[in-house]
DNA sequence: TCGACAGTTAAGTACAAAGTGAAGTGTTAG
DNA sequence: CTAACACTTCACTTTGTACTTAACTGTCGA
């Protein structure tokens, strides 16, 4: 058991792997040559770490044609990664007054395919508090109120329930270090935003920003003051 | 950000320093040679790798006479470890929670001069409950009960008063996590007791043995069952 | 069919960093 | 006081493994 961690520890701790596994964080598969780019290293080498990371379980890979698509294995392997992330801003935070104000990427971030951050969890308060959505033993369920709240906010749960993934659950946020939705729901909630143009997805970042529409709006319909 | 998660997962990612953040998992602190006997490797090595665990704020050190303590930083760093000890793979996953019945340094050991692990802070909470000593806003003192009692088990606090040092405080224990007393009269207390054969001291250690004798008297004295 | 592309495999090299031995500081114990 | 101990620092050696060069398999589109 102490062996396996440290095999997994190296395994993660290796500066491109590591950059790797930041890069999945994003939630979509990328392809070899797509990895080898962002982490700006040949394909051979990229090979040879891949291999490595699905030898170990940590990510899945799935042929299509001449491609090979790499993500996660499990959800618990960005959970881990997530984790380590938010070591990291004591380190940096001791320097200016300006670098006090939380970073992008604490502010608002998608966790995976759902919406993290100071905002991801301030949703899932105000959600919780207009009793939108429920805290039952097993996690989260939606209320019948929660029902008609999200067709009309133009999500309709009848399609989401019969999607083979889970379709609202806790997800613990390391930053925040309190739960928020994730699941389909919360998908389709980013997505929405994201369509409605209420937060936009920084390039090359999991860092999103909040559009003063977006304020608004969430203002209104959640009661959150950003 | 992403280089600074980088360094935080190569740091990890060292076997020794994996183990050193394994070991640290038990939740008490542990000294920079404790460290290098479990981890098993050198001094110096241990020394060097606690310095740059210490200097990228993962691990906290105290000095302590001689001894140097060394604990998480904060408890998301406990957090992050255990996370990626979850991704361990599915064969042999159940956490030893652990068995380990306590060891002898564990039980009973000089702190320095004074009386430390479970036995010095039961005997510490005996005093207090007895209320001998009695606990301060600056930290512990003697009432007059307990002048009288430790003059009658031999030990005059007239002559320990005038001395420099510290006559009686509290200690943090880090085994126990719970504060003992240390000073002058904790020596005084543990001299009383080693000169009694209550306690042996084991040579090239720090632990202590209670011998049978000391386990009765104890047992009158205090009301500690060992 | 061919050439371009996506990815793999194999062998050899290079270098950062882990580990070691020796000598240092500071603390405690007798 | 001196000796033992806890830990650190420095200078050196060693070694693991990441990365490179090169040649390979398999897939796609014109």
């Amino acid at each position: 058991m102490e062996n396996q961690f440290k095999q997994i520890a190296t395994l993660i701790g290796d500066p491109t792997r590591a950059t790797i596994m930041w890069t999945l964080l994003e939630g979509k598969a990328f392809t070899a040559t797509e990895l080898a780019i962002t982490v700006t290293t040949s394909p051979q080498n990229i090979s040879m770490h891949l291999t490595k990371l699905v030898q170990a379980n940590l990510l899945v890979v799935e042929s299509q044609g001449r491609h090979k698509y790499y993500r996660f294995a499990r959800k618990e392997i960005a959970y881990a990664i997530e984790a380590m992330i938010s070591l990291v801003p004591p380190t940096v935070n001791t320097k200016k007054i300006e670098s006090q104000k939380v970073s992008p990427i604490k502010y608002c971030r998608t966790c995976y395919d759902h919406i993290a951050g100071k905002v991801g969890v301030a949703l899932t308060d105000s959600l919780l508090q207009q009793q939108l959505i429920i805290e039952n033993t097993t996690g989260f369920e939606v209320s019948p109120e929660g029902e008609k709240w999200f067709a009309s906010f133009g999500i309709p749960l009848s399609v989401l329930k019969q999607q083979k993934r889970s379709f609202v659950r806790p997800c613990l946020d390391w930053s925040e270090r309190r739960p928020h939705i994730a699941g389909s729901l919360a998908t389709a909630l980013l997505d929405k935003m994201v369509h409605e143009d209420w937060v936009r997805k920084i390039r090359g970042s999991r860092a999103l920003v909040v559009t003063a529409k977006g304020k608004k709006e969430i203002q209104t319909h959640f009661r959150i003051d950003l």
